[in-house]
DNA sequence: TTCATGGATAAGTGCTCTTGATCCATGCAG
DNA sequence: CTGCATGGATCAAGAGCACTTATCCATGAA
């Protein structure tokens, strides 16, 4: 049986127009429809009601006792209906989660995002940084940033910037084998997880493709931002991303001793689903990334 | 615009289900749909928020944050919606207004009436006693009784029984000239409203079409009902329905001398809109004047 | 692995709803 | 009292949407 002959929804959002206005042309004005659409659905109404609302007395309508009594409850049911779903439509604009690999939220986010909030004072900000890659369908979030190769079925992906790589260490460690002057003089430290799968492809880069690193004391942090620590802290060289240690290197924290970066391939990008794109707060944040983001893509 | 796309009732209902009972499939079986158009609706509803509501995790669905908000809303919304509607169908079927001629209210349904009520102890009757043929479409009320031919444009109508009348007087003045014997004896007695159409009508049956009532006394009550009580007080004789005074019959206030019976051609008719003779209380006062007359037709 | 469950997707269709034209009754102005 | 403006009813026809059926896909369980 078809839903709108039960309850007929429609006519009920037409008859608390017309109740209101005590007019149907005025109630089809209102509501963008013509008279004679008016006409039709109160009469449905009263159909299925069996009594009639409204008296047509000629040149106005007003409303029968039965018509007096439903009419205040309607319209109460819509206030609420039209309020729920305005403050759904103000909260969903009002929160953007962002959802974030753990180094690039700690690092770059964390020290930028103020900037965001500043300039979209009506967007809270949710950051969740996870390891996965989420996937929106079934986990709550509006953008997420990821590192691989920007080829997500169903989302929109903006290149943010390159993934690339370099060795990096203390100043001081550097100092106690009388600098750092080329690759091969890394070897003579500790390296900071080494089986970390980025370090044979920068000595490959370097021209250093035979360095062995195996039989090395492994001690895997699990996440990039343990071993930036590590390194700082003196205990060896770590291979990092630049990008997110500026800080670390303007406070003489740490240093990167060669240009050279390399790439595994796998590259930053901001994503989010394809039908969102146009949502206000998605809009904003991307707008904010491109600004601040210089090898920002489109 | 249509309607539907700025604020998509059909799709808050679903929603109110679906969330309600965390599964589309469940939802569809409630409101008699398939799973495919709920998920459908549901689409729909999160695209003009443009936040989704629903989480989907294989074999079940959860509300997102801004659906565990929206939800609870829509369902007090709809609550109160079915719960004004339910009101009104019960206020509907419980008030069963009858517009009535006084004289037939007065001296059929009065005493009638009452088993009606106990009959139907859910319906409250009113009784609006009125000269005027009410329009529905303009005057609230249910049911009417009229007396004419039976034909009114949109109207079901039933012959409750003929209007037919004879002169009728109290036993005592009947007796004051030695009793009533033929017709022609009446002239004997005062005419009550000898301008009465009835009377040249019923002399005319009565074989006397002569009968001079010109000239007598004019005393116009405006109402039958008036007449009968003069008739009662032995002011004279009046043409009335028998049907209405077999009390006063019965308690020899009045007498009807002779058989004959004569017609204008109006009848008493029970008559309401074509289009609500389903309605259960139209149902029930139709079955009761069916049982209560016995000239009743449908 | 295979099956059962629950949802998404695609395409087709019936029907609700809307529109536009016209009619009618009434109240008001001249 | 006549003509006009107003507001609603009615009718026929068409558009678009709300559903359906059929199919696919992923996951959890047996």
């Amino acid at each position: 049986m078809k839903l709108s002959r039960q309850f007929p929804l429609n006519a009920l959002r037409v008859f608390e127009v017309a109740a209101r206005l005590k007019s149907f042309t005025k109630a089809g004005d209102e509501l963008g429809m013509t008279q004679t659409a008016v006409s039709y659905q109160i009469k449905l109404l009263e159909d299925t009601i069996g009594e009639p609302l409204f008296l047509r007395r000629p040149r106005q309508v007003s409303l029968t006792e039965i018509g007096e009594r439903l009419a205040p409850k309607v319209s109460d049911a819509f206030d609420t209906l039209s309020e729920a779903m305005a403050s759904v439509r103000d909260q969903s604009e009002g929160t953007l989660t962002i959802h974030t690999t753990a180094t690039f939220g700690s690092h770059w986010l964390a020290h930028h995002i103020g900037t965001f909030q500043l300039e979209n004072p009506g967007i809270a900000v949710r950051l969740e940084t996870s390891q996965e890659v989420i996937d929106f369908s079934r986990t709550e979030g509006d953008v997420a940033i990821r590192s691989g190769k920007g080829t997500w079925p169903g989302l929109k992906s903006h290149f943010l910037m390159k993934s690339h790589f370099s060795p990096m260490l203390s100043p001081a460690l550097a100092a106690t084998i009388g600098g750092v002057k080329e690759p091969a003089d890394l070897l003579k430290l500790r390296i900071i997880d080494p089986e970390d799968m980025w370090w044979p492809i920068w000595f490959h880069a370097a021209g250093l493709p035979e360095a062995d690193l195996a039989g090395r004391p492994s001690s895997q942090f699990g996440a990039q931002y343990f071993h930036a620590a590590a390194a700082i802290a003196g205990q060896g060289v770590a291979i990092l991303r630049p990008e997110f240690y500026a800080d670390d290197v303007a406070l003489g924290r740490l240093y990167q001793p060669f240009e050279l970066l390399a790439s595994d391939g796998s590259d930053y990008w901001l994503v989010y689903p394809e039908s969102r794109r146009n949502t206000h707060k998605i809009r904003a944040f991307r707008d904010f990334m491109r600004k601040m983001m210089p090898s920002f893509q489109d």
